[in-house]
DNA sequence: TAAGATTGTGGGTAGTTGTGGGTAACTTCC
DNA sequence: GGAAGTTACCCACAACTACCCACAATCTTA
């Protein structure tokens, strides 16, 4: 059973093989409507860990970056920043993709790794490093935390 | 004879099997609205237990989630958290979910478990965990009851 | 109270999924 | 143009999961 389409939740620990492929869990797979063709894009996170995005909801990004005026400085930086990195990956006949050598020093990615559905999109972390982050957050604004928590009755 | 729809009350004791699946009481079950497509949603409660939503109901803490942006570092720590442990099910014949490896470790789950109604989700927890749980909340601050007070008619 | 239906629990099996490695096509660089 | 390295596609297999059937205990109904 899988929920809404194109929406990732739950955690999985799985495997980055010597040539830098990463299996996406069947369960996003199935997630995946038609017209995304297999294919994700993979960018840099802002935490330490790589995005995978569907390809529509990569489009989506896409068109709301173009619409940012490069008149103002932090608007090029941040569209520079996001464009850079991304790459389209399309899985394979056994629900591969394929990581560029970037991303994965970028992320510091071993052979084991965590893939994180984060409702939108996927992250693939280091398991050492996403503990180190859950740490630091700790250190979260707990005020701004429950105003969140306020408003999404869980 | 079933409350309204989507809503749990009432404790059971069930047994989890070696693969994994609990029982739905069967009350539960007939409560659930035809839209939730025989599912559930499990993820890691804020007590020591799993918490057990029927799908329609996440489904509305999804949709809060896809919308907040994932520039603002606590709201990407904040779906993080929410969306990491949740994972769907759905019953099969006999009425049992498949919970995760994951969540029967977390929530300490043996043979014995016991299922609880929370209204709007489900709660599953090891029995002696509870009782424990009950004893330490024995102590709770009289004064946030009377908080609680103003905002509930019981 | 007795027959029938429903419910909770256990286990078997076929299909799916994750992972490793092989090979041919393609690219790059001397 | 040819060698070396890289990429994309294919196959194989072990582990796991979803689905099915069976049965005993409980509840319902006439």
């Amino acid at each position: 059973m899988t929920l809404t389409n194109n929406t990732f939740t739950g955690e999985y620990a799985y495997s980055l093989d010597s040539k830098g492929r990463v299996n996406i869990p069947a369960k996003f797979r199935q997630s995946l409507s038609d017209d995304n063709e297999g294919t994700f894009v993979i960018t840099r996170g802002m935490d330490s860990c790589v995005w995978v995005y569907p390809l529509i909801q990569w489009k989506d990004i896409e068109s709301n970056l173009r619409n940012l005026s490069s008149l103002s400085k932090i608007n090029r930086t941040f569209v520079r920043n996001t464009a850079r990195y991304a790459s389209p990956s399309t899985y394979d006949k056994q629900g591969r993709i394929t990581l560029t050598p970037y991303l994965i020093d970028y992320a510091g990615l071993d052979k084991d790794v965590l893939i994180v559905g984060m409702v939108n999109k996927i992250e693939i972390w280091n398991p050492t490093r996403l503990d180190e982050t859950d740490k630091q957050n700790l250190e979260i604004d707990p005020a701004a935390y429950d105003e969140l928590a306020k408003n999404i009755i869980i």
